[in-house]
RNA sequence: GCGUAGGUGGCGGAGUGGUCAAUCGCAACUGACUGUAAAUCAGUCGCCCAUUGGGCUACGGAGGUUCGAAUCCUCCCCUGCGCACCA
């Protein structure tokens, strides 16, 4: 890639960027080691993250050296940006299962690339209330800090802001030093909404250091139908592969908006520009075809080739009413006795929670065994000579039920 | 602390003694139509049992009045706004 800014913002991910014209040439010619920071607050990052992830790869693949920094410490905190409530605050015995369980997704989707993962806590937690004071406390303005948009919109609300929260731009200012000091970190990236916390380093940076520090931010990808980015029929849609399997995962690309599809193409696979400039000729039911593509690639991307061709292979063979042969089809093991009832199953395999609701869906006729509409309430399934059933939710959600 | 306006189902927002499990909008779910898309139309949308139907829990919390309360009274908790210091 000849000019990596060039290519980013052509791909749709720039939002905001320090030092307009001198960022694009920096890029280029030099070598340069950058961070994003995530959240701690699950053990799994969410589709809500990937678009960071990838621009991080394509960094990676440009020669510059990631730094994944995982806000142990700002977990701990709860950072109020672009959150209308204050943030749960997370025990440390959490924020560790969760920043292992990050740093091991976050390297098996980087594929052997060289990524090295710093815990602000690590340098934050050693100092105690006053000496923080003393050390960060003169180098910040509050006047400056509450034009910061994502504060001035919580003194607004009714919620308000708690100290607690106003904290975080210093830390993550303060992070951005460290890593400057330590690893000789000259870039953050991040999205959008985090633009006044990343400024805020890249000021300290040159106050302090009297040194240029860059950053970009990528915008917030939007769904065209107003929906949030990484939600399903069954909630968030993580990347990992016990919480949403490849198959769903799969889906949920295959699912998005006729209108989201060449513009996500861009955002989130590594094909080239002018191969997606084709796909996004297609018209009509045609359009299907990129789908495909975007959900082949997005899969193979977080889970690998050899799951995200299982899902594909599920997916197709489902949808086109081949039943269910493949193993990423999501199944699970029940005991049916002599028989079982049709709401007790949907309520066992969990994909209903009460009763009411499903009695509700079989009357709308929203429950198939094999493609077959279930009749009534009292329908009692039972094992048959295959070992096991296909069950379906509308028209998108299947589960494999296997009898034992 | 004083004054004032409020706290209702995922959200917004009606209701102000019985006909309220609570109008309506959004979101969500299902069906029809389709391309596993969108749009549109129809249905569902507290929980549990049931054949029409019934029971239970709910309108910030705890008590009370009443045959009967989301609706009235008392106390408490929470939020916004104004005042409380300069004007």
């Amino acid at each position: 890639m000849s000019n990596i800014m060039t290519e980013l913002e052509a791909r749709g991910l720039i939002a905001q960027k320090t030092h307009e014209d001198k960022l694009d040439s920096i890029l280029s010619d030099e070598k340069l080691t950058f961070y994003a920071g995530f959240d701690p607050s699950a053990d799994s990052f969410h589709v809500g993250n990937l678009a960071l992830i990838v621009t991080m790869t394509r960094l990676a693949e440009a020669g510059h050296s990631p730094i994944c920094l995982i806000g142990g410490a700002t977990g701990l905190v709860g950072d109020p940006s672009g959150k209308t409530e204050m943030r749960k605050m997370l025990s440390e015995e959490d924020l560790k299962h969760n920043f292992d369980a990050l740093t091991l997704q976050f390297k098996k989707i980087l594929a052997g690339r060289e990524v090295r993962f710093v815990n602000n806590l690590d340098w934050l937690k050693k100092f105690n209330y006053l000496e923080f004071l003393r050390s960060y406390g003169p180098l910040f303005k509050v006047n400056e800090m509450i034009k910061n948009e994502t504060y001035r919109e919580r003194l607004e609300k009714e919620y308000g802001l708690t100290f607690l929260e106003f904290n975080y731009l210093i830390l993550q200012a303060v992070d951005y030093l460290h890593l400057f000091d330590t690893y000789k970190c000259r870039l953050q990236i991040g999205g959008s909404d985090q633009w006044g916390n990343i400024l805020a380093g890249v000021e300290l940076i040159r106050r302090e250091r009297q040194t240029e520090a860059y950053a970009f931010t990528i915008p917030l990808i939007t769904r065209s139908d107003g929906k949030k980015m990484g939600k399903s029929e069954a909630g968030a849609v993580w990347l990992d592969a016990d919480k949403t399997s490849p198959f769903e995962f799969y889906q949920y690309w295959i699912n998005v908006d006729d209108k989201d599809v060449g513009r996500f193409l861009k955002i989130f696979t590594f094909l080239s520009l002018e191969e997606i400039d084709e796909l996004e000729k297609l018209e009509g039911a045609e359009i299907k075809k990129a789908k495909n593509i975007l959900a082949f690639e997005t899969t193979k991307f977080v889970h690998g080739e050899d799951l995200a061709e299982e899902a594909k292979k599920a997916s197709t063979d489902l949808f086109a009413g081949k039943g269910a042969d493949s193993e990423a089809v999501p199944s699970i093991e029940v005991s049916v006795g002599e028989g079982l009832n049709i709401v007790d199953l949907l309520i066992k395999t969990e994909l209903i929670d009460s009763k009411t609701k499903a009695r509700n869906l079989i009357e709308s006729g929203g429950v198939y065994l094999n493609d077959e509409v279930v009749s009534g309430v009292d329908f009692i399934v039972t094992k048959n000579n295959d070992g096991f059933v296909l069950l379906r939710l509308g028209k998108k959600r299947y589960l494999k039920v296997i009898f034992n």
